[in-house]
DNA sequence: AAAAAAG
């Protein structure tokens, strides 16, 4: 099968041929012809797949086949701002010879970006590429003309939802003409996500290549480590290992901050990407990143889904994720379009349960790899410990007299908020 | 549990 086969409009494959597209992935042949047979759609799908362009292609083929283009034509919505900003690279590259015009809407831009935003909303422009919240600022400020608008696409419906956009979302396509396409993409379908695709889109088609397995290329390791033994262990691996390009994650943005700090003590050159930068600089290092001029990323899961950078060799997960979505998106930037790549986490014995629930939900084990010995001896296993009896079950709990709970834990002030 | 997104 090639891209010929779905007839695409003529400049539009001009795109697709000068950006280097050649074969369609299982996502686009499934979900192209659904889309350009008029239905609704829902898939479910990782980054990674070819979702954007399974989703772009048939709605620009559209865009070139209307014979009177509304101001807006199409109005993509994604959870991140990179992420919109992706997209719209991906709209600029795939219309280069359509004259489709499009712009991404996102905020934490100056008063200048606000303005050119503002304009587009007011006069036209075929695909908006929005995050909810800064589109919503521009509703309210009215005058956009999206009340003839064709297609509508959710992307990372999933993780929209998590970040609490549900009630920006319904007020969005509460502006929106009834009579529309809708799709919807999303990593994972829990019931949330299909109640609310229930009311958004009509009659839809399904589309399913979702998997809670991490791709084949990507070699997974663990190291049970104490956290003192965490950032020496790090240092090794980042020196030892013969690695080009280098993300690692941390879960909070805290985290993320000292960890860039201390790296950078011990002498590595190392960029912090979370969301408390400034969006210039976040581009700013994103585009470094991708030039390979900066080798190491330490980042919060703002990185964790949707970043589509080649060539990253190591992923490391500097703490285990709290949800198991979270790893697979995590690891999955590496090994990216057929190429390998390695996955390291560090498991503390706080983060060693959730690392097993991760390993249920990939349906496989990962390596523990043992610690270099000049670190000396890691934690053990907990759940491997035998108690007198020869069983290994876990310890119950103790029992408490009058149903008194200990402390075991005091919170530390800066764990808070 | 925290992250992100509107200032």
């Amino acid at each position: 099968m090639t891209f010929t086969d779905f007839a695409f409009d003529d400049q539009l494959l001009d795109g697709l041929n000068s950006m280097g597209f050649k074969t369609p992935t299982p996502i686009q042949t499934q979900a192209i012809p659904i889309v350009q047979s008029a239905h609704d759609l829902i898939a479910c799908a990782q980054t990674g797949t070819g979702k954007t362009a399974s989703y772009l292609l048939p709605v620009m083929d559209g865009i070139c086949r209307l014979e009177k283009r509304p101001p807006i034509s199409a109005l993509i919505l994604a959870p991140t701002r990179e992420l919109a900003l992706q997209i719209d690279q991906q709209v600029e590259g795939l219309a280069y010879f359509t004259g489709i015009t499009s712009i991404a809407i996102y905020g934490g831009g100056n008063g200048i970006d606000y303005e050119q935003q503002r304009r587009s909303l007011r006069e036209g422009v075929d695909i908006v590429i929005a995050t909810p919240g800064r589109l919503i600022a521009h509703l309210n400020s009215g005058g956009v003309l999206l009340d003839q608008l064709k297609y509508l696409v959710l992307d990372e419906a999933d993780r929209m939802l998590d970040m609490g956009f549900q009630e920006d979302l319904l007020r969005i396509v509460g502006k929106l003409p009834k009579v529309r396409q809708t799709l919807m993409f999303s990593a994972t379908m829990p019931a949330k996500i299909r109640k609310f695709a229930e009311k958004l889109l009509n009659n839809p088609q399904h589309v399913n290549i979702a998997t809670s397995k991490p791709a084949e290329g990507i070699k997974q390791e663990a190291y049970r480590t104490f956290d003192e033994q965490k950032n020496k262990l790090l240092l090794s691996l980042l020196k030892e290992g013969d690695y080009n390009s280098i993300i690692i994650f941390a879960s909070t943005k805290e985290k993320v901050k000292h960890l860039s700090t201390d790296l950078r003590k011990l002498g590595l050159k190392v960029k912090a990407f979370h969301s408390d930068l400034k969006q210039e600089e976040r581009q700013e290092i994103l585009l470094n990143f991708k030039n390979k001029k900066v080798s190491v990323l330490i980042g919060t899961d703002v990185l964790s889904r949707g970043i589509d950078v080649d060539g990253i060799d190591l992923v490391v997960n500097f703490d285990v994720p709290g949800d198991p979505e979270d790893y697979i998106h995590r690891i999955g930037r590496t090994a990216r379009a057929e190429t390998t790549g390695t996955a390291i986490t560090l498991v503390n014995n706080k983060d060693f349960r959730k690392f097993k629930a991760i390993e249920e939900f990939m349906g496989r084990v990962v390596d523990i790899i043992p610690l270099p010995e000049f670190l000396g001896e890691g934690p053990s296993n907990p759940l491997a410990s035998t108690n007198k009896n020869g069983n290994n079950r876990r310890k119950k709990k103790p029992f408490r007299k009058n149903g008194q709970r200990k402390h075991f834990s005091k919170k530390k002030p800066d764990a808070v908020g």
